[in-house]
DNA sequence: TGATGATCATTAGATAGGCTGATGTTCATG
DNA sequence: CATGAACATCAGCCTATCTAATGATCATCA
């Protein structure tokens, strides 16, 4: 289309020198060019504007814009500073301080883990856009992070193979009940033969804690499903049933529920934080990488200490 | 400063073709190169940046923006439409569409010519700012166009070297007295001596109108000086006097005046239009120029029906 | 009026960079 | 495992641009 394709921004930067200098040589200097190569440089764009940008009144007297030069030279201005801002910019951008950063999670990440990293990236970098997708399904998020609509996602579940990811921490699950239904201490699987349950929804997350059971001997029955871990909670201590939820879902300072470790040991939820392989993160992401990485080190020796 | 000063319009293009298209192979076919070219430019270009702008899978999968990429390309496309504003601005300059024209000129063009001028240039040229600066002075004008606060001025008076500038009219001096006052026709200078007169205050039009009296054997005695037309006329009609004054400071049509050539006939007063020498005028005032000469060739016929 | 000095233009030669065309490498597909 | 599509790389050519030197223009000053 436009000529002004092959304009490059070394020819503003000539005609903004000289019309700043008054004459060529000294833009040169400024530049570090030679004179000559500064009448070459205005010569070409003068060449692909069409238009004659300075006035040469010949001997010793300084040059002056043209009328049309003076066009030229405010747009150019113009252009060099949208570089300018282009190169601020992308320098931000190189640290983590602008952009946007979308992370898929669920909802025991969300209230446990998520809230601590976004403080800590906000703090960090006050300009950066941060937003979340919060999903109950494992696979809903691997759909996501294919399609791109997030840039890093917390799975619950196996890391599907198309992703790379690193594991965060693991999740146990724990019994909760009233205090005083079971003794003080571990319980055992069996003991739970029978026993009415409270549970989640049947998404990736409870699938795996009730597989896990009947694989112990213990085949659930559920007499209350909700999404809503503070709903369970309140269904345990009226005394429905008891519930096996995930460590991260607990409010481990109720005093009116008591937390059991199970016997044996049910296959604990692996946390993983999951990225497309093969494409390059935004330096954003890459530090909330690491940043999840250090805050679930924390966690888990919180946890150890409870369990 | 900037390393992107470096940075080329042709990369930018370049990496617009390949996010649309896909794969450097179509980009290439868009934009006339080879797809060696191609993938030889996104090099330059990330080396310029300093990162990745895509990510290669390798294969036959199409290449996808990085993060980085992204940004640099929402800004690219952002210099982009800068410089393709920039060419459709430098196109309307071109022609004369738009930019300022400032005219230097005095009374008698402000009233008897310059509107009509104004008025062409503005249904020509709708975005075009156009200013006027006015003054009594020649010498104050030649100030101001040595100065360049206007582009173009109209000078009454000798044209001053270092300007260039084109003649476009004589405006004949002319003898306004009460109806009766003379015989209708020419009235002989040596008729005026001892006649009181009413004139404009001492400036160089006036000068030269006083200086050529008195050439002319008769030495005027000015009852009453006014920089005002309508007042000059209103006290001819009031019998104070009688006052010699530019054809074009005349309200022609008035039926209580009646008009006069002086003979022998006065110097006439030169209306030139001035422009500094060797400068590149912008082609609005070029424009102007031309249409300025139009309408004093009309004026000029309109004229020499009166005299 | 003529020498001087500052300015920009032009030229020639060297150098760097970019484009083409061919080839190498990678990887999904069947 | 062969195929084909895609990007990278390389060699060779060509163009663009830089430097250095020289030429042309013009105000200034003696």
């Amino acid at each position: 289309m436009s000529a002004l394709r092959e304009l490059e921004l070394r020819h503003l930067v000539a005609l903004d020198a000289v019309a700043s200098e008054g004459t060529f040589g000294r833009a040169a200097d400024r530049l570090g060019y030679t004179q000559s190569a500064i009448s070459q440089q205005i010569a070409a764009l003068e060449r692909l504007v069409g238009e004659r940008v300075f006035d040469r009144p010949g001997g010793p007297r300084p040059v002056e814009l043209t009328p049309f030069g003076d066009v030229v030279l405010r747009h150019g201005r113009e252009l060099l500073s949208r570089a300018d801002s282009m190169h601020d910019e992308l320098d931000r951008f190189r640290n983590g301080g602008v952009g946007r950063l979308t992370v898929g999670t669920f909802q025991s990440v969300s209230s446990a883990v998520l809230p601590a990293l976004v403080r800590s990236m906000r703090t960090r970098h006050p300009d950066l856009e941060i937003r979340g997708r919060e999903s109950p399904d494992d696979h809903e998020l691997n759909g996501l992070l294919a399609a791109g609509e997030v840039d890093v996602s917390f799975i619950g579940g196996a890391p599907a193979p198309e992703f790379e990811c690193r594991h965060l921490l693991d999740d146990p699950f724990v019994l909760l009940a009233q205090p005083g239904r079971f003794p003080d201490g571990p319980v055992n699987v069996s003991d739970l033969v029978g026993e009415p349950m409270i549970g989640q929804q049947p998404h990736s997350c409870q699938l795996l804690n009730e597989g896990s059971l009947r694989a112990a001997g213990c085949d659930p029955t559920y007499v209350f499903r909700s999404e809503d871990n503070g709903t369970v909670a309140a269904m345990v201590r009226s005394g429905m049933g008891v519930a096996i939820l995930p460590f991260l879902c607990l409010e481990i300072e109720d005093p009116r529920l008591s937390f059991h470790r199970l016997e044996p040991v049910l296959p604990p939820r692996q946390i993983t934080l999951a990225w497309r392989a093969g494409r390059t993160l935004s330096p954003a992401a890459e530090e909330f990488i690491e940043l999840a990485d250090d805050e679930c080190s924390r966690l888990a020796a919180t946890m150890s200490a409870f369990t």
